[in-house]
DNA sequence: TTTCGTGCAAACCATTTGCAGCAGC
DNA sequence: GCTGCTGCAAATGGTTTGCACGAAA
Protein backbone atom coordinates (compact mmCIF):
# COMPACT_ATOMS: atom_id res chain seq x y z
CA UNK A 1 0.00 0.00 0.00
CA UNK A 2 1.33 3.86 -0.79
CA UNK A 3 1.68 6.18 1.71
CA UNK A 4 -1.06 8.03 0.55
CA UNK A 5 -3.16 5.36 1.00
CA UNK A 6 -2.28 4.85 4.40
CA UNK A 7 -2.33 8.99 5.19
CA UNK A 8 -6.18 8.44 3.58
CA UNK A 9 -6.88 5.53 5.63
CA UNK A 10 -5.88 7.50 8.57
CA UNK A 11 -7.68 10.55 7.61
CA UNK A 12 -11.13 8.61 7.27
CA UNK A 13 -10.36 6.53 11.42
CA UNK A 14 -10.20 10.32 12.35
CA UNK A 15 -13.52 11.37 11.17
CA UNK A 16 -15.23 8.26 13.01
CA UNK A 17 -15.17 6.08 9.40
CA UNK A 18 -14.57 2.50 9.70
CA UNK A 19 -11.50 1.02 7.19
CA UNK A 20 -13.13 -1.65 6.00
CA UNK A 21 -11.56 -4.61 3.85
CA UNK A 22 -13.78 -3.57 0.60
CA UNK A 23 -12.67 0.23 1.50
CA UNK A 24 -9.46 -1.03 1.56
CA UNK A 25 -9.42 -2.55 -1.28
CA UNK A 26 -11.12 -0.65 -3.26
CA UNK A 27 -9.02 2.24 -2.54
CA UNK A 28 -5.81 -0.38 -3.12
CA UNK A 29 -7.76 -1.07 -6.70
CA UNK A 30 -7.86 2.49 -8.15
CA UNK A 31 -4.21 3.56 -7.00
CA UNK A 32 -2.94 0.72 -8.99
CA UNK A 33 -5.15 1.05 -11.57
CA UNK A 34 -3.49 3.45 -14.84
CA UNK A 35 -4.04 7.47 -14.69
CA UNK A 36 -5.47 6.98 -17.64
CA UNK A 37 -8.02 4.92 -16.70
CA UNK A 38 -12.03 5.71 -16.14
CA UNK A 39 -14.33 3.03 -15.06
CA UNK A 40 -17.90 2.79 -14.19
CA UNK A 41 -19.48 1.38 -11.83
CA UNK A 42 -20.44 -2.54 -13.48
CA UNK A 43 -17.25 -2.23 -15.22
CA UNK A 44 -15.75 -1.37 -11.71
CA UNK A 45 -17.58 -4.05 -10.15
CA UNK A 46 -15.83 -6.71 -12.86
CA UNK A 47 -12.63 -6.05 -12.58
CA UNK A 48 -13.00 -5.79 -8.33
CA UNK A 49 -14.44 -9.39 -8.89
CA UNK A 50 -11.13 -10.37 -11.04
CA UNK A 51 -9.28 -9.51 -8.58
CA UNK A 52 -10.68 -11.45 -6.32
CA UNK A 53 -11.83 -8.40 -4.23
CA UNK A 54 -15.87 -9.11 -3.11
CA UNK A 55 -18.40 -6.61 -2.95
CA UNK A 56 -21.79 -6.24 -3.73
CA UNK A 57 -22.81 -3.63 -6.11
CA UNK A 58 -25.03 -1.86 -3.66
CA UNK A 59 -21.50 -1.45 -1.41
CA UNK A 60 -19.79 -0.18 -4.57
CA UNK A 61 -22.28 2.26 -5.19
CA UNK A 62 -21.78 3.52 -1.44
CA UNK A 63 -18.02 3.33 -1.50
CA UNK A 64 -17.49 5.46 -4.84
CA UNK A 65 -20.64 8.20 -2.91
CA UNK A 66 -18.07 8.39 0.20
CA UNK A 67 -14.85 8.04 -1.80
CA UNK A 68 -16.22 11.05 -3.40
CA UNK A 69 -17.50 13.22 -1.32
CA UNK A 70 -14.30 12.63 0.62
CA UNK A 71 -12.16 13.73 -2.42
CA UNK A 72 -10.49 10.79 -2.99
CA UNK A 73 -12.39 9.79 -6.42
CA UNK A 74 -13.84 12.11 -8.94
CA UNK A 75 -17.07 11.63 -10.66
CA UNK A 76 -16.76 11.81 -14.39
CA UNK A 77 -19.86 12.47 -17.12
CA UNK A 78 -18.95 11.86 -20.12
CA UNK A 79 -22.61 12.29 -21.83
CA UNK A 80 -23.54 8.94 -21.00
CA UNK A 81 -26.22 6.88 -19.00
CA UNK A 82 -23.79 6.23 -16.05
CA UNK A 83 -21.15 7.63 -14.72
CA UNK A 84 -17.20 6.93 -14.42
CA UNK A 85 -14.68 7.22 -11.79
CA UNK A 86 -10.96 8.33 -11.58
CA UNK A 87 -8.60 8.92 -8.47
CA UNK A 88 -7.84 12.30 -8.00
CA UNK A 89 -4.25 12.52 -7.74
CA UNK A 90 -2.33 15.75 -6.76
CA UNK A 91 -0.75 17.50 -9.39
CA UNK A 92 -2.82 15.79 -11.98
CA UNK A 93 -2.60 17.51 -15.20
CA UNK A 94 -4.24 15.62 -17.47
CA UNK A 95 -7.95 15.73 -18.91
CA UNK A 96 -10.82 14.25 -21.33
CA UNK A 97 -11.32 14.91 -24.69
CA UNK A 98 -15.07 13.22 -25.70
CA UNK A 99 -15.91 12.65 -28.80
CA UNK A 100 -19.79 13.38 -29.29
CA UNK A 101 -19.97 10.62 -32.39
CA UNK A 102 -18.41 7.28 -31.03
CA UNK A 103 -18.28 7.80 -27.20
CA UNK A 104 -14.34 7.49 -26.88
CA UNK A 105 -12.51 9.08 -24.27
CA UNK A 106 -8.79 10.65 -25.09
CA UNK A 107 -6.61 11.97 -22.75
CA UNK A 108 -4.77 15.49 -22.95
CA UNK A 109 -1.83 16.49 -20.76
CA UNK A 110 -1.54 20.64 -19.80
CA UNK A 111 0.63 22.09 -17.10
CA UNK A 112 -0.85 25.37 -17.77
CA UNK A 113 -3.91 24.25 -16.47
CA UNK A 114 -2.81 23.68 -12.82
CA UNK A 115 -1.85 27.63 -12.98
CA UNK A 116 -4.87 28.78 -14.26
CA UNK A 117 -6.83 26.89 -12.06
CA UNK A 118 -4.74 28.16 -8.77
CA UNK A 119 -5.26 31.58 -10.50
CA UNK A 120 -8.79 30.94 -10.69
CA UNK A 121 -8.82 29.51 -7.15
CA UNK A 122 -7.05 32.59 -5.58
CA UNK A 123 -9.95 35.18 -7.62
CA UNK A 124 -13.02 33.62 -5.27
CA UNK A 125 -12.58 35.14 -1.65
CA UNK A 126 -16.33 33.54 -0.72
CA UNK A 127 -15.07 29.77 -2.58
CA UNK A 128 -12.92 26.98 -1.03
CA UNK A 129 -11.94 25.24 -4.37
CA UNK A 130 -11.52 21.71 -3.62
CA UNK A 131 -11.85 20.17 -7.28
CA UNK A 132 -12.85 20.33 -10.74
CA UNK A 133 -14.05 18.81 -14.03
CA UNK A 134 -12.42 19.86 -17.25
CA UNK A 135 -14.12 17.72 -20.18
CA UNK A 136 -14.11 18.75 -24.36
CA UNK A 137 -16.12 17.54 -26.33
CA UNK A 138 -15.89 17.43 -30.28
CA UNK A 139 -15.25 15.13 -33.25
CA UNK A 140 -12.10 12.62 -32.88
CA UNK A 141 -10.28 12.08 -36.08
CA UNK A 142 -12.23 8.99 -37.38
CA UNK A 143 -15.56 10.96 -36.50
CA UNK A 144 -14.60 14.09 -38.37
CA UNK A 145 -14.34 12.67 -41.97
CA UNK B 1 -37.31 35.69 -32.54
CA UNK B 2 -33.68 36.44 -32.69
CA UNK B 3 -31.33 36.35 -35.84
CA UNK B 4 -29.44 33.08 -33.84
CA UNK B 5 -32.96 31.35 -33.14
CA UNK B 6 -33.69 32.00 -36.87
CA UNK B 7 -30.29 30.68 -38.17
CA UNK B 8 -30.19 27.77 -36.52
CA UNK B 9 -33.84 26.67 -37.49
CA UNK B 10 -32.65 27.02 -40.76
CA UNK B 11 -29.71 24.88 -40.31
CA UNK B 12 -31.96 22.20 -38.79
CA UNK B 13 -34.06 22.10 -41.65
CA UNK B 14 -31.19 21.84 -43.86
CA UNK B 15 -30.27 18.52 -41.77
CA UNK B 16 -33.88 16.92 -42.74
CA UNK B 17 -35.52 17.73 -39.38
CA UNK B 18 -38.83 19.14 -38.72
CA UNK B 19 -39.41 22.69 -37.10
CA UNK B 20 -41.97 21.93 -34.79
CA UNK B 21 -43.79 24.40 -32.51
CA UNK B 22 -42.61 22.87 -29.48
CA UNK B 23 -38.96 22.87 -30.58
CA UNK B 24 -39.26 26.66 -31.92
CA UNK B 25 -41.14 27.44 -28.78
CA UNK B 26 -38.04 25.96 -26.40
CA UNK B 27 -35.65 27.67 -28.44
CA UNK B 28 -37.54 30.71 -27.84
CA UNK B 29 -37.32 30.09 -24.12
CA UNK B 30 -33.87 29.41 -23.64
CA UNK B 31 -33.10 32.39 -25.71
CA UNK B 32 -34.99 34.43 -23.62
CA UNK B 33 -33.42 33.13 -20.46
CA UNK B 34 -31.06 34.84 -18.03
CA UNK B 35 -27.72 33.94 -18.51
CA UNK B 36 -26.91 32.45 -15.75
CA UNK B 37 -29.81 29.96 -15.22
CA UNK B 38 -29.53 26.45 -16.06
CA UNK B 39 -32.91 24.59 -15.49
CA UNK B 40 -33.67 20.55 -15.03
CA UNK B 41 -35.79 19.03 -16.99
CA UNK B 42 -38.70 19.14 -14.37
CA UNK B 43 -37.91 22.80 -13.86
CA UNK B 44 -38.30 23.75 -17.70
CA UNK B 45 -41.63 21.80 -18.11
CA UNK B 46 -42.99 23.92 -15.19
CA UNK B 47 -41.34 27.13 -16.83
CA UNK B 48 -42.49 26.51 -20.01
CA UNK B 49 -46.47 25.45 -18.91
CA UNK B 50 -46.09 28.72 -16.85
CA UNK B 51 -45.19 30.08 -20.09
CA UNK B 52 -48.44 28.77 -22.35
CA UNK B 53 -46.03 26.29 -24.02
CA UNK B 54 -47.58 22.67 -24.48
CA UNK B 55 -45.06 20.08 -24.97
CA UNK B 56 -45.12 16.74 -23.19
CA UNK B 57 -42.03 15.71 -20.38
CA UNK B 58 -41.52 12.90 -23.26
CA UNK B 59 -40.90 15.44 -25.63
CA UNK B 60 -39.24 18.14 -23.85
CA UNK B 61 -36.53 15.12 -22.79
CA UNK B 62 -36.33 13.93 -26.56
CA UNK B 63 -35.73 17.87 -27.22
CA UNK B 64 -33.53 18.95 -24.76
CA UNK B 65 -31.28 15.22 -25.80
CA UNK B 66 -31.95 16.79 -29.58
CA UNK B 67 -30.74 20.16 -28.96
CA UNK B 68 -27.69 19.08 -26.71
CA UNK B 69 -26.81 16.50 -29.87
CA UNK B 70 -27.07 19.84 -32.16
CA UNK B 71 -24.91 21.91 -30.02
CA UNK B 72 -27.17 24.34 -29.10
CA UNK B 73 -27.66 23.62 -25.42
CA UNK B 74 -24.88 21.94 -22.98
CA UNK B 75 -26.22 19.54 -20.52
CA UNK B 76 -24.62 20.23 -16.82
CA UNK B 77 -23.62 17.67 -14.51
CA UNK B 78 -23.94 19.42 -10.77
CA UNK B 79 -23.54 16.07 -8.89
CA UNK B 80 -27.11 15.60 -8.31
CA UNK B 81 -29.54 13.00 -10.06
CA UNK B 82 -30.77 15.05 -12.89
CA UNK B 83 -29.20 17.33 -15.87
CA UNK B 84 -29.09 20.92 -15.91
CA UNK B 85 -29.76 22.60 -19.30
CA UNK B 86 -28.20 26.16 -20.96
CA UNK B 87 -27.88 27.91 -23.78
CA UNK B 88 -24.33 27.85 -25.38
CA UNK B 89 -24.36 31.07 -26.28
CA UNK B 90 -20.94 31.93 -28.44
CA UNK B 91 -17.98 33.56 -26.97
CA UNK B 92 -19.46 32.93 -23.57
CA UNK B 93 -17.27 33.10 -20.86
CA UNK B 94 -19.24 32.03 -17.87
CA UNK B 95 -18.67 28.91 -15.83
CA UNK B 96 -19.73 27.26 -12.58
CA UNK B 97 -19.07 26.93 -8.80
CA UNK B 98 -20.60 24.17 -7.45
CA UNK B 99 -20.61 23.48 -3.66
CA UNK B 100 -20.60 20.35 -2.42
CA UNK B 101 -22.48 20.87 0.63
CA UNK B 102 -25.38 22.65 -0.10
CA UNK B 103 -25.36 22.01 -3.69
CA UNK B 104 -26.02 25.93 -4.78
CA UNK B 105 -24.09 27.36 -7.96
CA UNK B 106 -22.09 30.25 -8.62
CA UNK B 107 -21.31 31.88 -11.81
CA UNK B 108 -18.18 33.19 -12.72
CA UNK B 109 -16.98 34.69 -15.69
CA UNK B 110 -13.18 34.54 -16.81
CA UNK B 111 -11.87 36.13 -20.29
CA UNK B 112 -8.98 34.26 -19.59
CA UNK B 113 -10.17 30.65 -20.19
CA UNK B 114 -11.50 31.74 -24.04
CA UNK B 115 -8.10 32.16 -24.98
CA UNK B 116 -7.14 29.18 -22.81
CA UNK B 117 -9.64 27.47 -24.74
CA UNK B 118 -8.26 28.13 -28.10
CA UNK B 119 -4.53 27.27 -27.51
CA UNK B 120 -5.50 23.94 -26.67
CA UNK B 121 -7.75 23.34 -29.41
CA UNK B 122 -4.91 24.18 -31.49
CA UNK B 123 -2.81 21.55 -30.28
CA UNK B 124 -5.30 18.77 -31.15
CA UNK B 125 -4.46 17.70 -34.30
CA UNK B 126 -6.62 14.82 -34.64
CA UNK B 127 -9.55 16.60 -32.14
CA UNK B 128 -12.39 19.14 -33.64
CA UNK B 129 -13.37 21.08 -30.55
CA UNK B 130 -16.77 21.58 -30.21
CA UNK B 131 -17.65 22.27 -26.70
CA UNK B 132 -16.52 22.27 -23.30
CA UNK B 133 -17.30 21.84 -19.75
CA UNK B 134 -15.58 23.69 -16.82
CA UNK B 135 -16.96 23.26 -13.22
CA UNK B 136 -15.21 24.05 -10.17
CA UNK B 137 -16.71 21.94 -6.97
CA UNK B 138 -15.98 23.42 -3.74
CA UNK B 139 -17.60 25.31 -0.07
CA UNK B 140 -19.35 28.47 -0.82
CA UNK B 141 -19.25 31.06 1.98
CA UNK B 142 -22.10 29.97 4.25
CA UNK B 143 -20.66 26.24 4.51
CA UNK B 144 -17.40 27.08 4.83
CA UNK B 145 -17.54 28.05 8.34
C1' DT C 1 -48.95 11.59 -49.18
C1' DT C 2 -45.07 10.48 -46.82
C1' DT C 3 -42.37 10.75 -42.97
C1' DC C 4 -41.15 12.68 -38.73
C1' DG C 5 -42.46 14.39 -34.16
C1' DT C 6 -45.59 14.23 -30.25
C1' DG C 7 -48.30 12.49 -26.25
C1' DC C 8 -49.40 8.92 -23.36
C1' DA C 9 -48.32 5.27 -20.48
C1' DA C 10 -45.39 1.67 -19.67
C1' DA C 11 -40.65 0.25 -19.43
C1' DC C 12 -35.81 0.88 -18.38
C1' DC C 13 -31.87 0.87 -15.77
C1' DA C 14 -28.39 3.13 -13.08
C1' DT C 15 -28.47 4.12 -8.52
C1' DT C 16 -30.48 4.10 -3.83
C1' DT C 17 -32.51 2.19 0.30
C1' DG C 18 -34.73 -0.84 4.25
C1' DC C 19 -33.47 -4.29 6.95
C1' DA C 20 -31.09 -8.04 9.21
C1' DG C 21 -26.69 -9.80 10.14
C1' DC C 22 -21.79 -9.01 10.64
C1' DA C 23 -17.41 -6.68 11.49
C1' DG C 24 -14.51 -2.75 13.16
C1' DC C 25 -12.82 -0.71 17.19
C1' DG D 1 -21.08 -4.27 23.16
C1' DC D 2 -22.12 -0.51 20.42
C1' DT D 3 -22.49 1.24 15.99
C1' DG D 4 -21.42 1.63 11.41
C1' DC D 5 -20.94 -1.18 7.12
C1' DT D 6 -22.36 -4.83 4.05
C1' DG D 7 -25.32 -7.84 1.19
C1' DC D 8 -29.55 -8.84 -0.57
C1' DA D 9 -33.59 -7.70 -2.79
C1' DA D 10 -36.91 -4.38 -3.55
C1' DA D 11 -37.79 0.38 -4.57
C1' DT D 12 -36.81 4.78 -6.69
C1' DG D 13 -36.90 8.21 -10.10
C1' DG D 14 -34.90 10.49 -13.94
C1' DT D 15 -35.00 9.31 -18.58
C1' DT D 16 -36.32 6.44 -22.55
C1' DT D 17 -39.38 3.98 -25.62
C1' DG D 18 -43.48 1.58 -28.32
C1' DC D 19 -47.29 2.79 -30.47
C1' DA D 20 -51.00 5.32 -32.59
C1' DC D 21 -52.23 9.79 -33.96
C1' DG D 22 -51.34 14.40 -35.76
C1' DA D 23 -48.58 17.73 -38.19
C1' DA D 24 -44.63 19.41 -41.30
C1' DA D 25 -43.13 19.57 -45.94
Amino acid sequence: MTDTTEEFLKNLRKKGHRITSQRKQLLEFFYELPEGEHLSAEELLKRLLENNIKISLATLYRSLKFLAKNNFLRELDFGEDHKHYELIRPNQNHHHLICNKCGLTFEFEDKEFAKYLDKIALKQKDFEVIDYKFEIFGLCKKCKT
